[in-house]
DNA sequence: GTTATAATACGAATAATTTCGTACTAATTA
DNA sequence: TAATTAGTACGAAATTATTCGTATTATAAC
């Protein structure tokens, strides 16, 4: 067993999720994107990428003078391993609640608690066929897009 | 607008844990609670609730030389402004993203299965009649057993 | 009354995170 | 080629969270 992957930051998880919506990029790209949310240095942005390489939550191209970075960690694990600590320290442990909360107070539309609904059922059947298909699954964020507009050496 | 409540720290969390689980209680109670989980001294938690007093996040019976603390915030509440925080930096704002990862991958029971179904049907009904009564009966799955819930310093 | 016990207050060390300035270097331009 | 531009590396300050040692004081025990 190599490592165990580290819990990522705040502002680790705001570089992650500029990679894992438009795929690898440089350090001025990441910055641009960052900086339509917030203002933050060029540098400061820069740093933080350095950590997260020698954290391994991030790979490097340095082939080029100009490095370009990807992410090492995929969004779905990433969350959930966010997830489960959340539920430990905020929640108790208990998923349930979690979820209840998630979902009260909140608003839901119609067509998302359809969506939670038809996973509802996926999961009884599976508990009926523990040895099945796996849920399908509609949402699939961490597809790159293709389309390179940008730099993106 | 009396202030915004600072969200709790990892710590300050276990602790309004405690007096959430248990009610108002003495430093020496609050670290022997905490003490059945992981080492800590007593004079780190006593600091720990000294801050958390100047912060509002508790309050502080000090007429007697032992002092008695009890959370000024509600579980629920705290709760659901940690949820906030949560959803908007690992899920991107989406709530329905974290519920579907909360249920798929984890292993949830029939019971709370069915428990979720009722309250999705609590909510379509609601969207039907919108000014309309709140059911508190089925969604309340955290009925204050002991008196954790909803106390006034 | 003197000593021992137990409590709070406070300062400070440590660690983690975030931020950015400065130095240095490669590449580009004039 | 000289000078400007754009990039990385690095050190360190500022902030926040956690931890605990020590001082002080009130209460209890002897």
């Amino acid at each position: 067993m190599p490592k165990p992957l580290p819990k990522p930051t705040e502002s680790e998880l705001e570089i992650l999720h500029v990679l894992w919506q438009h795929g690898p990029g440089t350090v001025r790209f990441i910055n641009d994107q960052l900086s339509q949310r917030r203002e933050v240095g060029y540098t400061t942005t820069l740093k933080i990428l350095q950590l997260m390489h020698e954290k391994g939550l991030v790979s490097r191209d340095d082939s080029s003078r100009t490095h370009v970075f990807s992410a090492a960690v995929r969004e779905r694990e990433t969350q959930g391993l966010l997830l489960d600590k959340f539920v430990e320290s905020a929640f108790g442990g208990s998923a349930l609640k979690l979820v209840m909360q998630a979902l009260g107070g909140r608003s839901t539309s119609r067509e998302e608690l359809a969506q939670i609904r038809t996973l509802l059922t996926e999961i009884e059947q599976d508990q009926h066929q523990p040895a099945g298909r796996k849920p399908a699954d509609s949402s699939d964020s961490s597809t790159p897009k293709t389309s390179s507009d940008d730099e993106r050496a």
